[in-house]
DNA sequence: GTCTATATAGCGATAGAC
DNA sequence: GTCTATCGCTATATAGAC
């Protein structure tokens, strides 16, 4: 079973989600098709069905791989250790990060979501909802101990990922505003300061100086 | 043409663009059938072909009826006339209040650049993106009076639009993470009141003393 | 495990009676 | 202008040879 040896069916299965995962960004879950994912994996259609059942199948089973995924920059970065300053510009760099290098996984999210989460309403309510509940604690804290200004911790956190997501969702309105084809390395560093900035001055940050009390 | 008399094909028209609003925003344009829309506005398939031709023609008037809303916040409250503490909180809450009273709009349009912008392009490569040329003159010329600190304009644009929009395209998320059925007013409030505050504080805007300089 | 061929259902769109 | 019936096509899914 969980032998280092890929089986058949392990590299089958990681080629086809790497493959449709772009396709399923591209369209959505509904107007993505069949023949179009299969295509993309460089396989007859019966192939993915052979996998992964149906099409819902195949859509949730990379629905999953992107939510293992989502949740781990903040228990890095919103930890009690940190100072704010630290953990915010480090959790909002991280996360624009993983827009500027996996934004179909952020877009297949975003749609997720724009449909009324019907595959992952379990996975908002209690999965995320008990993450939010520790972060907020968290940053509660670091208010408590005078390192920042009282601001509403879950709604601030919806406000960072608004932002930061943005960056992979709407990135074709982003280009189009600014006229460019793609976005360079220097213009998203600035994009990136910019929301770090927003938000250590906007929750009235204190300068990090050393240690914590 | 023009008389203050409702034509049958006026009245029809703006019947089934009502109508078929929360479909396109619960489905997406590709994902909604004429079925579906049909259904919506209590009209047969062919009734909704014979007065927008094809599907996409019914999409497309349902479009520029958004985007002819989403242009006018910003000029209203962005403009040098304003003290930046007065343009920024009236402009956030005027975004809010639009996430409020029409998130379906707000949605259509988060999946048309998702899917990207296959039917807006042009509107944002030049009409979209002159407002934003102009808006970010006003807030360039706020910090060149001292009345802000120096942030990348069109960047901060970016970011109102993501913390606003958010509130209406991931609206799901938000229930389900703060435990609610719905949003109330009481939580829209602090909604609000929180991106209004990371905005003016994240700029550093000095408090407005009545008259400008 | 792989792939071709096909079954069945639903799609957008239209013809034509009213 | 309205509506029923239906066309032609493409969708998801599967049967069955290899």
């Amino acid at each position: 079973m969980d032998t280092a040896v890929a089986s058949i069916r392990q590299t089958s299965v990681e080629h086809i989600l790497a493959a449709t995962e772009p396709v399923f960004a591209k369209h959505g879950f509904e107007g993505a098709t069949m023949a179009q994912l299969a295509a993309a994996a460089g396989l007859p259609k019966a192939n993915l069905h052979y996998y992964f059942g149906t099409k819902e199948g195949l859509y949730r089973a990379v629905l999953e791989g992107i939510l293992a995924l989502w949740l781990d920059d903040a228990a890095e970065w919103i930890v009690p250790e940190r100072h704010p300053a630290e953990g915010f510009a480090g959790y909002v760099r991280a996360k624009m990060t993983h827009s500027r290098e996996r934004p179909d996984a952020s877009r297949i999210f975003a749609d997720e979501l724009l449909r009324g989460a019907p595959h992952i309403m379990m996975y908002l309510g209690i999965e995320l909802r008990n993450r939010v509940t520790e972060l907020a604690a968290v940053i509660e804290g670091w208010t408590a101990r005078g390192l920042m200004d009282a601001v509403h911790p879950v709604h601030l956190l919806f406000n960072i990922w608004a932002m930061t997501q943005t960056y992979a969702d709407f990135d074709v309105q982003i280009r189009a505003v600014l006229g460019k084809v793609s976005i360079d390395d220097a213009e998203f560093a600035v994009a990136t300061e910019t929301v770090v900035a927003l938000v250590l001055k906007g929750c009235g940050v204190r300068p990090s100086e050393g240690r914590l009390p």
